[in-house]
DNA sequence: TTTACGATCTAT
DNA sequence: TAGATCGTAAAT
């Protein structure tokens, strides 16, 4: 049993349990944290993508109730993480009310917490491009299939998401999905990704928050 | 059981 | 601009 005070600041189901879009755009801002073997690193997430079920042919959802898509028909607020071109893992926070398969890509954060950690997950890389993709930053946070399905409104699951810092309207942009050149139209062009750039993060709320 | 390919990233 | 690398879903 996690201690209450450490549940009490994970987003509670609820806030998931809405369309993919709003939930979208709302997790701009907020506080992924990982935390194991004693350790925590935390990024604030800056770019995500809403995945709106089965007849959203971007979705992996267009194949109905499988072995990998299975979690998305579950409860909302639970991970979603799967293997891309045999080598990646991308991480995805399960929305809508139970029974209907949707989520949201979380694509980039930005690190503010364990950083000596997040860096030696990325040898070679630069900061700024530890975490800026969805492969990129679970390799950032060690993010593997094992926590799929795994609640992230239990921080005993060891990937939780914490409330962060309101993202002002003005200073969040939308586009079309990325990666997804294949699907058929209209799906491949709706303007369904969220993101702020980092200049706009320099005059946002959230700039000077740095910890640890 | 076999095949084709992907919500990516990195080095060239 | 191509290669890495493998689970998934659809085809055989």
């Amino acid at each position: 049993m996690p201690d209450s005070q450490s549940v009490m600041n994970a987003l509670p189901a609820d806030f998931y349990r809405r369309d993919a879009l709003e939930v979208a755009r709302d997790l701009l801002g907020q506080r992924l944290v990982r935390g194991l073997d004693g350790r925590r690193a935390a990024g604030l997430i800056v770019e995500t993508e809403a995945y709106r079920g089965e007849s959203d042919l971007a979705c992996h959802a267009r194949a109905g109730r499988t072995k990998r898509t299975e979690v998305m028909y579950g409860p909302p607020g639970r991970a979603y993480v799967y293997l891309i071109y045999g080598m990646y893992w991308c991480l995805n926070a399960v929305t809508c009310p139970e029974g209907e398969p949707a989520a949201v890509l979380i694509r980039a954060i930005w690190p503010i917490e364990g950083l000596d950690w997040i860096a030696g997950n990325r040898p070679g890389a630069p900061p700024h491009r530890w975490a800026d993709g969805p492969g990129k930053l679970c390799r950032a946070l060690q993010i593997d299939g094992r926590l799929n399905a795994s609640p992230l409104t239990d921080p005993a699951s060891g990937l939780w998401i914490e409330p962060g810092p309101s993202v002002s309207e003005d200073i969040v942009r939308r586009g079309p999905r990325v990666g997804i050149q294949s699907v058929p139209e209209p799906w491949r062009s709706q303007p369904w990704r969220f993101w702020i750039e980092p200049p706009d993060l320099t005059i946002s709320p959230v700039y000077g928050i740095n910890e640890t």
